[in-house]
DNA sequence: CGCATCCTCCGGTTGC
DNA sequence: TGCAACCGGAGGATG
């Protein structure tokens, strides 16, 4: 599942694939036309497939870049620039390929549900096994309020003072850490697998509420937090369920990462504990996390 | 109106 | 072998 670290290296890879490239054409998979004549927004939100298709072909792609763990690619035409806005979900990737044939693994093969042929003659397919991705056309992002609702990036300037502030709302004081730092308001980019890193280094209970967390803790849950990110990304990420980047790259991060998942410490070596934190399975070390 | 609490979307994986 | 329960980002509906 990408979190900051797996979309920032689909970025990197995205980027020399596609800056400058236009797009010729673009076709939705069977499913997902079946999926929205059923009334969901599969995939494809906002448009219909159609409106979607009409609306990004002969587009040309001028950059890609991230927020949190969007993907934003800035398309151009006739003089104006609007936003292709990706989430991968949960099981989303994409892949730049001459065919769908060249997607290695069966069920992302199967799952290709948008593909833009490029006019370098390639395509660059978006797959996602269980759909929980998003594709959203837009004119500029102001045009969608919750990504303009997204906590600074980690590794901006403000973030730690806006995460702070944060903390001590009523809104989030009152909730356990773990779901605090998760929370895309508070900060952007951190989901379970990171956070469950962070709070083992730093030896803080996933459960603790937040106001009872001192300055200095919460405090060094943020560096550690940013730390965690970074050395993610300089690893390439996390490859855990499926992730790979654009090239069936796998990342090197799984291989350094202490609790998640894991059922025994490695620090003390007693047996972790796992709790439901804001409906998601977070795993601890009883002995070493107050 | 702001906030909290579900609910929803899916299929590979797991467990019975 | 087969089948049902399970899991989870994040927007959106509901209370």
């Amino acid at each position: 599942m990408p979190e900051l670290p797996e979309v920032e290296g689909v970025v990197r890879s995205l980027q020399p694939a596609v800056t400058g490239r236009t797009i010729e054409c673009v076709t939705i998979s069977p499913m997902i036309y079946t999926s929205h004549e059923a009334g969901k927004q599969s995939i494809i939100k906002g448009l219909q497939p159609d409106e979607f298709v009409e609306a990004v072909t002969g587009m040309t792609i001028q950059d890609v870049t991230r927020r949190s763990k969007y993907i934003y690619f800035t398309l151009e035409y006739a003089g104006a620039t609007y936003k292709l806005v990706n989430h991968l979900g949960m099981s989303g990737a994409f892949f730049d390929v001459h065919d769908v044939s060249e997607i290695l693994e069966e069920k992302f093969r199967k799952h290709a549900h948008v593909t833009f042929t490029l006019d370098n003659g390639k395509k660059l397919i978006y797959s996602d096994i269980r759909r929980f991705g998003e594709m959203r056309f837009l004119r500029k992002i102001e045009d969608h309020p919750p990504l303009m609702a997204l906590a600074p990036e980690p590794f901006d300037s403000i973030a730690k003072d806006h995460f702070l502030t944060y903390c001590a709302l009523p809104k989030y004081s009152k909730k356990e850490i773990k779901a605090v730092v998760m929370d895309s308001h508070v900060l952007c980019g951190c989901g379970n697998i990171y956070a469950t890193e962070a709070l083992f280094r730093t030896k803080i209970n996933p459960g603790r509420i937040t106001s009872r967390l001192s300055r200095a803790e919460k405090e060094q849950l943020f560096d550690e937090i940013v730390a965690v990110l970074s050395e993610s990304i300089a690893y390439g990420g996390s490859s855990i369920s499926d992730y790979r980047n654009i090239n069936g790259e796998a990342g090197g991060m799984q291989g350094r990462l202490q609790m998640y998942g894991m059922n025994i410490c490695p620090m003390c070596h007693t047996n972790s504990e796992q709790k439901i934190i804001a409906g998601r399975n977070s795993y601890y070390c009883p002995n070493c996390q107050k």
